[in-house]
DNA sequence: CATGAATGAGCTTTCATTCAT
DNA sequence: TATGAATGAAAGCTCATTCAT
């Protein structure tokens, strides 16, 4: 899959980047192939000639950056170092992708991530993978007393894991103020509040 | 709008329910207005005497559920109860009606809550009335000393809502074990989680 | 089909005269059923209690008004007077009829007179008894003198019914001016223009 | 909008004449789009591909034909010959029309020039000018004393074009005779008719 | 007579995908 | 590679008509 060519511009890459754009702007059910050509500058009959379909476009997209991110999770998980450290990097990565590439992660979160039906059935392996991942850091916490083994290490997870998707969410749905310092913040705010509580 | 004669079945009742095990089996874009029609075993054309458009079904399900589900956290706040107490009582009755109608929770998730470019623009006022009536717990907490004030209120409301939402997103997609002990205690996890913290 | 029992209201006539209203309004294609039901005040179910279809009202509508054109002009023609003013009470009689009930004289026109595929084929006998009766008025002046023969009678009708028709298409699109006197003035003008010609 | 190729054969033409023919044959309102396809022997997405819409369609044969009406009438208007002689070309081009494609003919008066409440409506500007440039044909021969003023030119334009569509709906509805003679004929009596009336 | 819930065939339109060039 | 004309299945929606009450 790595470009075979490298020609003067990338028109595979091209209309990857457009995909992302269109699919934040209208959602992957309401557009269509050709506004991702268009969007791409390109004849739409080239999206087929790099993809077997519509849906290929996606799993490309949600595929590249979902390993990106295990990736990153699962150097974070080498480092000797706390617990919360490590939520805080893996939070932090969560947090830039978005800062980074907003449209990106919208389109994962809503039309992979939770589409229960469709593309979040697809995947569901990677999915679990990263959650699976993050236990094994809650989990080493546990047994190290960093953590309370009281709760169970899913809902732990959970509770993070959510915690990032519903912050990422507000900024989506423009519920949430977005700005580089709140950027900052929010790593700093989910981990702070799942680690050490709400309470006085 | 109610139904006007509450003849020996309700069929407009009977389409509702029906759509919520075919938007949950097969989600509301691929599903086919026939297969609500089959589902609940009245004509094709009678969906459409009773609502508007296909759309109009969902947004009737969700209205009614969220306005419930409104009508439940105001309910709460009123309670003289310390606020752990009242999030416990919210995060109950997310997980009750999830209990009590997991295809209905999941297409109000997965359609609507997370939807951000179809139902949850639509309907995002509502959304967000939730967050704020969530947010007015925790504000009043941090001001009687409850709840320590150095996390914002918004970024709190997104932590515990998401850690729920996600808590219920893992029971959907199979990645968390489900009975009717895991459902109380996720009800206590998750508050634990958020209001205690997972730190020692 | 004479009113069985000429109740308080008779519902029939009601429906009758509100499609006419509704079948000039929006067309008979574009209007429902219900519309001219609710026009009326009736439940549509009772349209099907006196009518056997949708088509089956028009039918009625313009057999009703076309059966009195064609014996107004059977009456007109047995007068003992000169063509010309024969013709003049028949455009006169077609043109009160437009300003006694334009709407349905709309719908007679629109809907059906020029509809060669649908009323129109349906009704050609009676409309080609109209220009059969206008024909013998024609060929009558002929044969006295009154016309000259040079110009085959069936032409002289299609001007001249034509020129009637084109007269209410005008004021139907708003194209001519309407009032009292405009009717008035029409009358003479088309005969005057048909018998008399336009040249100096 | 014009072919942009002008490939094997011209598709667009092929749907074009093709819906002629059918909205000839079965009217627009009963015709289904599928029928179009069938009849130009392509498949059923391609009249969508080349119109927006079965609207559009007709609104396409009918601006293309009364484009070129307009043109010729203006052409004619032109002409340093006496009023009658502008008549008769006019005349003569609109039966030309007929004579060379009654089927579109027939179509542009059944379903657009009497539609009073569809394409007529959207095209009554249209429509409005040819009767605007006969009127000015006819004001001219008022003042020059070629005709005689006491008739209203509105009027006398109404007479006029009235008349030929009567034929041409004659023709139509089968109701008058046909054939190359018969075409001939019809040019010349209309305007003897209508220039020189009936009377002896 | 009168009602309007219930039916379902049939329509227009959309759009992912194919393929000849 | 690159194009976009061509395909046709599939879906939402309308509405005339029926019928139980």
């Amino acid at each position: 899959m790595a470009a075979p060519k490298q020609a003067a511009v990338d028109k595979r890459r091209l209309i990857l980047d457009a995909a992302v754009r269109v699919f934040a702007r209208e959602g992957f059910h309401a557009c269509r192939v050709s506004d991702i050509a268009n969007e791409a500058g390109v004849a739409y009959g080239l999206v087929y000639h790099y993809f077997k379909s519509k849906d290929q476009v996606l799993d490309t997209l949600f595929l590249e950056r979902w390993d990106f991110l295990l990736g990153a999770i699962r150097e974070t998980d080498l480092q000797d170092v706390p617990a919360e450290q490590k939520l805080t990097a893996i939070a932090g990565f969560i947090i830039e992708s978005y800062r980074h590439d907003p449209d990106l992660m919208k389109v994962i979160i809503v039309e992979v991530t939770r589409a229960a039906n469709s593309f979040g059935a697809t995947h569901i392996d990677k999915i679990g993978e990263a959650y699976a991942l993050i236990r094994g850091v809650v989990e080493k916490a546990q047994k190290t007393g960093e953590f309370r083994s009281e709760i169970p290490a899913e809902f732990a997870v959970m509770a993070f894991y959510g915690a990032i998707e519903q912050v990422l969410t507000g900024w989506i749905f423009g519920l949430l103020p977005e700005s580089e310092t709140e950027y900052e913040l929010a790593k700093a705010h989910i981990v702070r509040t799942i680690v050490g509580g709400l309470a006085a």
